[in-house]
DNA sequence: TCATTAAATTGTT
DNA sequence: AACAATTTAATGA
């Protein structure tokens, strides 16, 4: 049943495991990882359930260590925007956090995924003792403005084969997740709901993307074989 | 470890 | 939306 992932109840210490999945640990220093880490909570997430809600006051900074997570919000009419997937190694939420907000959009688990969430408190710990975190989130804030200009570019564009290209592309992007890597687990029904297209119609832009030479499409999963080529605009136009 | 079965995912209409 | 084909996961000997 799909509820509310509030890491306030429903949490446990992330194992060794899982602590190696969260990318900006290796940013700071050991005194750093040592005061931070004992914060750092997980929680399983079921398909449907909400990460964080629009809003409600911000809690944690968010991560994705294992799963796939949708980041949507609703328009006044009730039909529900998808802005982005959220893959391994995903963090979220900085904006609201820095600016102790309330979210702006909403946060769902498109299948059973492991979140981790470090507490407002640690967060801004961290950003008024450690260069090295400092960084990393300069560096996750300009990624990601990067690719959501590159997604008004996909809006814009109807034809269907080249919005999974770009979409795939950016859960590819390897500073964003980190965890991805060369397989991206997800079905091509779960890249449809990101998409807003229908599974049929995934199915064939992903043998179209193959064809090409840019992905291969596996069980449960998707390789990239050209990054280079799902982000050109040129190749796409020859599709 | 292997064979059988159930479940999940993909390919197609 | 429905169905068949394929792949994986689970089960039990």
């Amino acid at each position: 049943m799909a509820t509310d992932l509030t890491l306030h109840q429903r949490r446990r210490a992330p194992r060794p495991d899982e602590l190696a999945g969260i990318p900006w640990l290796r940013h700071l220093q050991p005194a750093e990882q040592e005061r931070v880490i004992p914060q750092i909570v997980v929680g399983d997430a079921q398909p449907g359930d909400h990460v964080c809600r629009y809003g409600r006051p911000p809690t944690y900074w968010f991560g994705v260590v294992d799963g796939l997570l949708k980041m949507s919000t609703e328009s006044a009419q009730g039909n529900s925007v998808t802005y982005t997937g959220l893959p391994s190694g995903g963090w979220f939420g900085e904006g609201t956090a820095i600016k102790q907000e309330p979210y702006r959009y909403n946060v769902q688990a498109l299948r059973n995924s492991v979140v981790a969430g470090l507490p407002i408190d640690g967060f801004h710990w961290l950003l008024d003792h450690s260069i090295g975190f400092n960084r990393f989130v300069m560096n996750q804030l300009n990624e990601r403005l990067g690719q959501f200009i590159a997604a008004r570019e996909i809006d814009r564009m109807n034809d269907p084969d080249v919005r999974v290209a770009r979409s795939l592309a950016s859960l590819f992007n390897p500073v964003l997740y980190p965890g991805v890597g060369e397989v991206l687990r997800i079905t091509q029904q779960e890249l449809a709901y990101l998409v807003g297209l229908s599974r049929q119609r995934v199915n064939m832009a992903l043998n179209t993307l193959q064809e090409a030479a840019l992905i291969r499409i596996e069980y449960g999963g998707l390789r990239v074989l050209s990054l280079e080529g799902l982000r050109n605009d040129a190749v796409l136009r020859t599709l």
